[in-house]
Order: C-alpha cells, then structure tokens, then sequence
DNA sequence: CGCATTTTAGTAACAATGTCACAGAAGAAT
DNA sequence: ATTCTTCTGTGACATTGTTACTAAAATGCG
C-alpha cells in the first residue's frame, strides 16, 4: 500500500506527520472475502478497522430471524463497531458483513490507544465516526417508527440502483434492507410496477421512471 | 459536593488520584430544573456530562410531530450525545429532556481532552459509555421493527411502574415512549383492564396483576 | 359556586402493514 | 427431461395506524 492511503480518509489528512507515519509503520492491510462476516455473532476483530476498499454492511438479526439493514460502511470510513468491540468489550446483536471484496487498515489496540491519546485531530476522527453512526441510527428508528413502507421502499430503491437503472436483490432482500416482510415488499413492487415506474424479473428490478419513484420518495420529507 | 462523586461512576473508581483530582478541580456541578431542555433543537452545552441525581429522558422527535423515547440517562451514568455535540460538532435529530430535578457534574472540553488523552481508565469509560448507547438503539429498532405493540407495551409498563405499583402517565405520553399512537395505546390498555391487569384512571395505570404481565412482556424472548 | 375551557380518554370505520398458508413459475442440478 | 430449489404471487385474516368524531374529567374564572 501507497503510504498516502491516510488522504483518502476525511479528517486525517491534516494530521502531524510524525502521526502519520506511525499509523502507516503500524498498520497492515487485512482483507475480506465477499460475504464473510467481519464482526458479529461472537467474533471481533481486535482491529481497528479504515476501510480502503468495499463496502461493509451492519445488519441487525432478530431471534425470528428477520433482519434489517442499519446502515453501510464505505471506502473512506472507519468502521466504528469494531472500535466499540475493541474497548467496550461487549457484545452486539449487529453484525457487518463484506458486500464486497473488501480491503481495510487495520491499526491495533496499543496503536490505536497511543494515537487516541496523542492527537486531537485522531481523536475527532474517531468521535465524529461514533456521532455519525448514531445519526444514521436515529434516522433508520425515525424512518421505521414514522414512514410509510412505500416511501421506504422507494428510497431504498433509489439508494440501492446501480449503474444500469437495475437493483440485482430478491424481494426477501429488499424486506429485509427495510425490516419488514417479502409478501409487503411484493404487493408494493407489484404496485410500482403496474404504474410502470418498474419492469421486474427473478431478481433483478429495473427502474422505468425513477422522476415518479423520486416524488414518492420526498413526499413530507 | 463532597470530593468521592467519582466513586458513584463505575469506571471511574479505579482512576489515579492526580487523575481523580484534577477532575474534582475542574469541573463544576449544574442543575437542570425538571422538564428543562439539556441538548437539542439547536442548543448543546459545552461540557461533558456525569449525572449525579435525576434521569435524563433522550427522545426523537419526527417533523409530523410524533416522538419516540431511545433511553434515558441515570445517576452514575454519562451522557454521550452531549459529548458527541461536543466533540463533532453535529446535530442531532434527538433531544434530552430532565425528567426531574437534574444535577451534573460538568467537564469543560479542555479538561474532557485533557483527560482522554491522559487516562486510559477515562477513555475506557468514555468509549464504554458510546458502545451502551449503541446497543440501547439496536434494542430498539428491534422491538420497533419486529415485536408486538402489546408486548411493547406490557413492557414499558413494567419499566415504569413506580413503588405504588402505578404508572403516572397519560395514554398519550405512552405511545410517545413507544413511537406508537394515542389510539392503538388506550386500545391495548382497554384490553389490559378487560383481563383485570390493569385499572385506569385519568393519568394514571395501576397494575394489578404483575404476574400476566410478565408473562406477555417476556413471550417469544 | 356554576360555567366555560382544556385535557384526557373512548369509539367506530377504514387504511396500511404484517402473518399464514398456500400455489405457481423460473432457474439450477442431476 | 425431470426433479429440486428458490423466488414470486395470492387471498384471508390479524395487527397497527389514521381520521374524525364524542364524552368525560380536571381546571380556571367570573
């Protein structure tokens, strides 16, 4: 790894350069298959963790086994969970999973500690990462607590549509992305559809008219 | 205040005398009188804060002015989102609102700083104190996204009941705790009272039958 | 005190979402 | 081609949320 992998990150690439070289010296890169988990259900890495490449996504997991996606962590950003599991040493409903091949640096423990205490600017990193954290949270409770499911579904649709107008998931996966059920996310998909704002097929959904899909999706927002 | 307010803070008991100390001299007890507004809708204090009396209620309020309780912050504990405004400079959605007659200790940022860079018992408490809140939040959006309102609810009840065996609440106050509506709220308690749990009367619940609502409060988890 | 005002609770109809129990269709595997 | 698995569609029903009211209980005031 390039030694400047510190710029891609917002809020450490003002560091002192003495800093900055103790992070990149006593880092080493650590990488994940697609699909593995990199936290939850017992296992934590005692890393912590600034992704470089992929994406991780946190999912919460009920005993009824439903789920619900709580939010995405992306190149650029440090994933805070881990830090918690790291000094906190409790033990969380969540795990994160790669969505992709993933790579990240990790900094150990002492590291991690040593820099905590000796740079204020290493330490706003890590407390804005906490806070933003906890944003997102409060507005995946705000969202399930108070929106309506089709306006949900539309924004999730929008958030999660690549490149070619598409989104390559099954319906059981869009419920879970929403906490909610494969049946709910049908009826309204099939909703959209006859409207023609999407095309569907066996896993994939393709967007039509994403203007209308847009409008539902700020409507009272 | 008597200089031992550290001792209340598991976590903080076992720092070093200096550390202790200089926490003592720098920091300086506020009041909050009850129903007073702590953070939120703008207004952050710009100190770190360690409750010694009272409880501290954080709650999400949505635009369609509907709220929802996420926890609440008692004597011996921190409250985070404050440190978070403190150190991040975001805001947030939440506010924290004194539920009764309210003291705290307060650390200005510089000696919190200070503190965190010197202690590694004090970042551990911090960090702690984050990791609590979080899983507090996951708590809740999985009884929000996936369990029962009357289990929700007949849990809430047992939460609050003061020694009285009662509940001094409105319907409507309670479906703020829940995210819930007034409606849905007086229903279910309707129920309650129908199967002789509960007995109602303007403002206040009692129970009347711990037992069966225990029972509902604990099915399926 | 009696009367108006405000706050709290009850009700019914309906809409939205979740649950259950299936059936059928599309791919995958053999 | 046939079986098997996964994904999607459907209808009936339960739960929760919304709307639009009414009624009852506390509060305040002349």
């Amino acid at each position: 790894m390039s030694p400047n992998w510190i710029e891609q990150f917002q809020g450490l690439a003002s560091l002192d350069a003495s800093i900055k070289s103790l992070m990149t010296q006593k880092s080493n890169i650590i990488s994940y298959a697609k699909n593995s988990v990199i936290f939850g259900s017992g296992k934590a890495p005692d890393h912590f963790l600034l992704l470089l490449e992929g994406t991780v996504r946190v999912q919460q997991l009920s005993e009824a086994g439903r789920e619900i996606v709580l939010y995405r962590v992306h190149a650029g950003q440090s994933c805070v969970l881990t830090t918690a599991c790291l000094l906190a040493y409790e033990d969380y409903a969540a795990e994160g999973i790669a969505e992709s091949e993933v790579k990240a640096m990790a900094l150990p423990r002492v590291v991690f500690n040593q820099l905590i205490a000796q740079s204020d600017e290493f330490r706003r990193f890590v407390f804005s990462a906490y806070s933003r954290r906890m944003t997102d949270l409060f507005a995946v409770i705000e969202d399930i607590a108070f929106q309506r499911m089709d306006i949900r579904l539309a924004q999730k649709l929008l958030e999660l549509v690549d490149e070619d107008a598409q989104i390559k998931s099954t319906h059981q996966k869009m419920a879970a992305e929403l906490g909610s059920a494969r049946e709910v996310i049908s009826r309204l998909l099939q909703e959209f559809q006859r409207r023609n704002w999407i095309a569907q097929s066996r896993g994939t959904i393709k967007l039509l008219n994403r203007g209308e899909i847009k409008k539902l999706a700020t409507t009272n927002s």
